[in-house]
RNA sequence: UCCGGAAUAGCUCAGCGGUAGAGCGGGUGGCUGUUAACCACUAGGCCGGGGGUUCGAAUCCCUCUUCCGGAGCCA
């Protein structure tokens, strides 16, 4: 018989359907079996009673444990119950696999197990809500920029240069070329992208070395640069708003039931959906001095900062022009003060921290070559970069958005590891 | 890398010098509406490794290992 999907049950009704899947909880009570179905989908209760199935059949049901693969026929109908919701009244049911006493049990497990056992922890109902967050907001992102004649325009993971500070990087050896690295982002490549296509992205894992060990940090974590030619610096930051905004109405529209699963405040989300403040970094320096903080002009923002300034806050906060000395090479310079450059940050309100870094790029070779000078870069390795200033340069802007980060504002979790499949981390690589 | 904390049953933890414990999960049985079901019985331990102190160490001390939390760096 033809499988029926649980998110489909409500089109269902009163017929006899087969669901196919795995068990969630099994619970019993003399003739009666409960057991909670998952199937990818969504869950629904089945209720199976002894005398429908036979006494040799329900013997058989009642050894089903916990994840035990399975298919049922029963008829849909209404909760007993619980209105609004559905179970099947179980007319047979078929195991697949008997499974193994499952090491995820029903209350509560540290991080250092369930990460050990990422493999199965994915099947828990909050990590199926939060990978299934990722996915809308994953395709939010593609929507918007396919929506807006950006060209998905893949940058390449083997890279013979660092894109900001070789200090990071994971090394490997490539052959007889010497030394590759794996990308730290695709942003160089995207700036030859957009001289072709005008606007670009891509979208793809990034790696970054750092020794750091805090809840907002991966060594492997999927980033979406986008680059457009003639877009200036007020501009960038406005296609990031109208992305942002794109992204959290259509998570509120396509994932009531994972936010409301995840106990996220869908208000808080609501409220971000408005126009977002703009701040100068010198600006922020002096409202987060007046609110307490030690830090000094010049300096970049702790995670402490960042929960200070957006605390009370509703919108994400972009903040803006910053000291050229903490901030990449590629910058354009601000033309109304040398010291500064055309860069922002986005913050996320709730204390979510950055989600997007992003510039208006520096198009004048001398300028360029001059920065890179006084950074001590190889010049032959970015000789193909210093030549997008000599054939044609324009004006152009770029960002890069963290899709990690994003979806554990979305999601409203503690921890970044849970948003990404298998979490990479300086102590840990299994599974 | 720096600063804290932790390691005891499959899991989450209690025990903090004197016989190794609970809940969940597993097994067996009971129950016709369960929702982290409930009730009864039951199996399950190198108390992270190594060294000390002590009549006696899961417990105190040293050391190693692993993990967690935080900081810095960043998305």
């Amino acid at each position: 018989m033809q499988q029926t999907l649980i998110i489909d049950l409500a089109q269902h009704l009163g017929e006899e359907i087969t669901l196919k899947g795995w068990v969630r909880t099994i619970r019993h009570s003399g003739k009666l079996l409960f057991i909670v179905l998952r199937d990818g989908t969504g869950e629904v209760q089945c209720v199976a009673f002894q005398p429908d199935l036979g006494e040799a059949a329900f013997d058989t049901a009642k050894r089903l444990t916990m994840e035990s693969s399975l298919i049922v026929t029963g008829t849909a109908k209404p909760h007993q119950k619980q209105t609004g919701q559905f179970e099947v009244a179980v007319k047979s049911i078929q195991p697949v696999q008997i499974a193994e006493e499952y090491p995820i049990g029903k209350k509560e497990h540290g991080p250092d197990f369930l990460l050990s056992n990422r493999h199965l922890w994915i099947r828990s109902s909050k990590q199926w809500a939060v990978l299934r967050i990722r996915h809308a907001v994953y395709y939010a992102i593609c929507d918007y920029l396919n929506q807006n004649h950006f060209i998905r325009f893949d940058s390449p993971i083997l890279t013979p240069n660092a894109c900001e500070g070789t200090t990071t990087l994971f090394e490997l050896d490539y052959f007889d070329e010497g030394k590759a690295y794996l990308s730290q982002s695709g942003q160089l490549y995207l700036e030859t992208g957009i001289m072709s296509l005008g606007r670009v992205y891509d979208f793809g894992p990034v790696f970054r070395a750092e020794r750091s060990k805090t809840r907002k940090h991966l060594t492997e974590f999927w980033m979406m640069d986008a680059e457009a030619a003639f877009v200036e610096h007020a501009q960038n930051m406005q296609i990031q708003e109208e992305l942002i905004r794109f992204v959290i109405r259509r998570v509120l529209e396509t994932c009531d039931a994972e936010l409301t699963l995840l106990e996220r405040d869908k208000e808080a989300l609501r409220a971000a959906d408005a126009p977002f403040k703009i701040m100068t970094h010198r600006d922020t320096i002096d409202y987060l001095r007046s609110k307490g903080s030690e830090i000094t002009h010049g300096s970049d923002l702790g995670a402490a900062d960042e929960v200070l300034l957006t605390q009370d806050s509703p919108v994400p906060i972009f903040i803006e022009k910053w000291p050229k000395e903490i901030k990449a090479f590629y910058m354009k310079r601000d033309p109304n003060d040398p010291d500064l450059v055309l860069g922002s940050d986005l913050i996320a309100p709730e204390g979510f921290g950055e989600i997007i870094g992003g510039s208006q790029r520096e198009d004048d070779y001398e300028l360029l070559l001059s920065r890179m000078k006084a950074e001590n870069m190889p010049l032959d390795d970015y000789q193909w970069f210093l030549d997008l200033r000599k054939y044609g340069s324009v004006p152009h802007s770029g960002f890069g958005v963290g899709l990690e980060r994003l979806v554990t504002w979305m999601s409203g979790i503690h921890h970044i590891r849970e948003t990404i499949p298998f979490p990479r981390m300086i102590y840990r690589i299994y599974p």
